[in-house]
DNA sequence: TATGTAATGTTATTATATATCAATAGCCAA
DNA sequence: TTGGCTATTGATATATAATAACATTACATA
């Protein structure tokens, strides 16, 4: 279970593989990865981390796209079901996913200091779910899991008081 | 990892044990355990699903308890604090804790249909999800941990298209 | 009873999300 | 190339969730 997040790397790159990608994956299912989705994606791989759907449609309103909620909710919607985005529950925020493509069952780790988030799989914690679920007959669809605490950087800030 | 929620049982006795076990808890560390409080943990545990804010806050306010989104908040917040309640993130919702007063972490699972929600321990998942935050230094105080997916009642309902 | 702390009341506002319907663009078959 | 379908966008309105701020009241106890 590797952890996609904090450690450094080449960004630019980052960005354009991703968004070459996407639309490889658009082109291949006839999906249209239209100027507002592959700017909000943008926007999401450029911060690297969370952003609330508001601080994505403030981006959009600046740059001349749509100015109202459903604009910036339909991309993001759009980016969450082809498996590009996740949504982060705890802070009602989203955030480019690490690794498109492979079907995956993510886990965060979000910093409660500084708002980092790593992306982790969570699918060993999806199988030891699975038993618990089996147990009572739950049937699991999607898993939402989400460690809170504090990433290496804010870890020292936080013990001077 | 035993589930809570999905079994039958005896609902009145839950209710009247759950409040005694706060009531008592809340009189051994000298809290207030107000009537808004105690209704607002009764609603929860009657209903034995996640209720939203505002669905606390109506009951609250038919009972001419306050009437101010504050009120139900700040009930929910106590009883999230001493761990009676649990927030369930992907509903924005709120549940009676299954075991209160052993300190855990809790595990959810939530029926898409039928809006059920179960409880289970969470307590390896967090053991399992250590492992990853220890590979990149993150330090885990809190988890959420919910699962999305089909109740044994349902699971019938949703093959018949 | 004076005093501090905890809890409540109240008003206002901010943040997050969706329903609805009209207009337009892209896709494709006749 | 036109007509018809579907996906997408535009726009208005509203629903739902959460908090800030400050006044007031209850409670515990010194």
């Amino acid at each position: 279970m590797k952890a996609v997040g904090f450690e450094k790397h080449d960004h630019t790159a980052c960005i354009v593989d991703m968004i070459a990608v996407a639309e490889a994956y658009c082109v291949a299912n006839k999906l249209q990865f239209t100027p507002t989705r592959r700017r909000v994606l943008e926007f999401l791989l450029e911060d690297h981390r969370a952003l609330g759907a508001y601080d994505v449609l403030d981006r959009l309103v600046k740059e001349g796209h749509g100015s109202q909620p459903p604009v910036a909710y339909r991309a993001l919607d759009f980016l969450v079901k082809h498996g590009f985005v996740h949504k982060i529950e705890r802070l009602n925020a989203y955030i480019a996913c690490a690794h498109p493509q492979e079907k995956h069952s993510p886990a965060f780790m979000i910093c409660r200091l500084c708002g980092s988030v790593a992306e982790a799989s969570s699918t060993p914690v999806k199988r030891l779910l699975g038993q618990a679920a089996q147990d009572v007959g739950f049937n699991i669809e999607r898993t939402v899991v989400e460690a809170e605490g504090l990433c290496p950087k804010c870890i020292p800030a936080s013990t001077l008081v």
